[in-house]
DNA sequence: CTGTTAGCGCTTTCAT
DNA sequence: ATGAAAGCGCTAACAG
């Protein structure tokens, strides 16, 4: 029923051996037997079973991924990325949703163990030590994605937040904002996000500066909420840590009585491509989403194919993208 | 080094049979032996080999999903529900995108095939021979999800496009709409597209219809085409592909000087969180998306533990959400 | 350059 | 209720 090597082998009268040679170019094969192996192939419609060759050579080919949500934008463009390079080196991809819950995450860790997973992208809003243990017991390489580790002891790929606030802060200032606010979901849910945060919170010249919480970082709860802020306060910036809080923001600015970017002007995290589709067009600060994934998944094979690392937590550059916002 | 289902049974002083059989619940064990089992695995610290198992079980609780791209929020949340419900019944799954090419699809049926999924969740925009063909060498029981096949030989789960489009028309007429417009990326690339175009072209009423090609689904290509579009046609109604095509339309006719809903009224297809986060909130025809995920993958979970399936091609429902761009 | 032979870690008869 | 043993389909020494 199913056509083995051995079948293969049997047709194109060489042995098993000779086959797994042709198929992996693990040594080499006179052109002649080369062609009748090929031949047998073809002719016998095989296809190697790479479970098989998973459980002989203890490679799977296959990569864990595991992010909080594969609904969230900014997440679907960073697996995209990451599902490119793994095809460019011939790697698969088993994707897993956290919902970024602890317990989960590291539930899901023992599953891609089981799988036999090579290695682990890993996408979590606060590395934690349950998560390094995790890491640890099951012995799989991993590269931490959009994903910050303070004592530097897995690999990682992301921006520099603190600094990407900073510049969102000058730039604000440079545009002659003196009452600012961050409109985040929540402190302490995002490490990045916090650090955003701070990086902004540090930035010196302004007159006042407020943190708006939103609970949730959905348009539609964080709207009256940012809404009422600004109705309390007089704000001239905002700097807000998601394209769609970005937009609650403009929206509640309107709401209030207030032109953006005249009255108040917003700058947002990401760039995802609600930026570039809503009116006015936000300003952002441009996020490389696909490349997060993309240069993770990069890291990943490097560690994984033993190739010289450089730097083992790299770190992309934002940028900012100036548009009808502010 | 890696602890075997032989080292817990040797520390449990059973065989190897017996882990299994506490492992699989597939016999009875006696209260005590299994108690032994269980302490020797916690002792060891032992994770079954899904690869292992896979190649002695000939399953692997991986199902293939193959879409044209998760880095689309429609695709993205469909993905969602897939893994949702896979994670539900003990299944993984593997993703890879397509981008909508033909020998890319069919390629990918080939690599699942290697992969020995049990089972395949597909995503095309047209189905053609060459997919059933391979499906069938494959030897993989599929999915289609929010994709049809015209002679109803694979499952499938969708919505009735034909009967959507109509009801948009109907919608339309019901506002007074005379002359509309049927905003798409290009007649030929969807099936589903066009059958939607097609129901509300069949609508009877309208003192004229025209269609607008826009060639990309994107925005920003989009925008441009329809306002030429508006400018060279009197229309006081739109039906747009998709949400973003639908927000193009809006602002395209704002461009022309147009008010919407007052001159024209917009109605798309999707309902993605973009619809209600734009100003005007915009009227959707509101696809399941979540939903084909989930009901996709409930259904190859039938199929593949041979439970009794009602119905093959399950059409799911659509509904009109009214909003203010009507 | 090619063949032989052990496994990889588990499931699954078949006995007992 | 439990054990023994034969594979699952392939890779990877080791010979030759």
């Amino acid at each position: 029923m199913t056509v083995t090597i051995y079948d293969v082998a049997r047709e194109a009268k060489v042995s098993m051996a000779t086959v797994s040679r042709v198929l992996n170019g693990t040594a080499v094969v006179k052109d002649e037997t080369k062609r009748r192996v090929l031949d047998a192939i073809e002719r016998l419609g095989y296809r190697p079973n790479a479970v098989a060759r998973g459980l002989a050579s203890k490679k799977t080919r296959t990569i864990g991924v595991i992010v909080p949500d594969v609904s969230a934008a900014f997440v679907a463009e960073v697996v995209r990325g990451i599902e490119d390079i793994a095809t460019m080196y011939d790697y698969h991809i088993i994707l897993k949703n956290s919902d970024a819950q602890l317990s989960r995450e590291i539930d899901l860790v023992g599953t891609m163990w089981e799988k036999q997973v090579d290695g682990l992208i890993y996408m979590t809003n606060r590395l934690q030590k349950e998560h390094v243990d995790a890491f640890e017991q099951a012995q799989i390489p991993v590269v931490l994605c959009a994903t910050e580790d303070p004592e530097r002891r897995i690999p990682s790929v992301n921006i520099d937040s603190a600094r990407a606030g900073r510049d969102a802060g000058q730039y604000l200032l440079s545009k002659g904002c003196k009452r600012v606010a961050f409109v985040t979901t929540e402190e302490g849910l995002s490490v990045l996000a916090d650090r955003r945060g701070n990086g902004l919170a540090a930035c010196t010249g302004f007159e006042q500066f407020i943190r708006i919480e939103t609970g949730s970082g959905r348009y539609e709860t964080a709207l009256p909420k940012i809404r009422a802020c600004l109705e309390n306060n007089v704000i001239d910036g905002i700097v807000a840590a998601t394209d769609e809080l970005g937009l609650a923001s403009i929206h509640a600015a309107q709401d209030a009585g207030l032109d953006v970017p005249r009255d108040v002007k917003v700058i947002a995290f990401d760039n995802t491509r609600l930026a570039t589709m809503v009116r006015p067009e936000m300003t952002v600060i441009a996020q490389p989403m696909y490349d997060f994934g993309a240069v993770s998944m990069r890291l990943l094979t490097k560690l994984l194919l033993d190739e010289p690392v450089e730097n083992y937590s790299v770190t992309l550059l934002h940028n900012i993208v100036e548009r009808q916002s502010t």
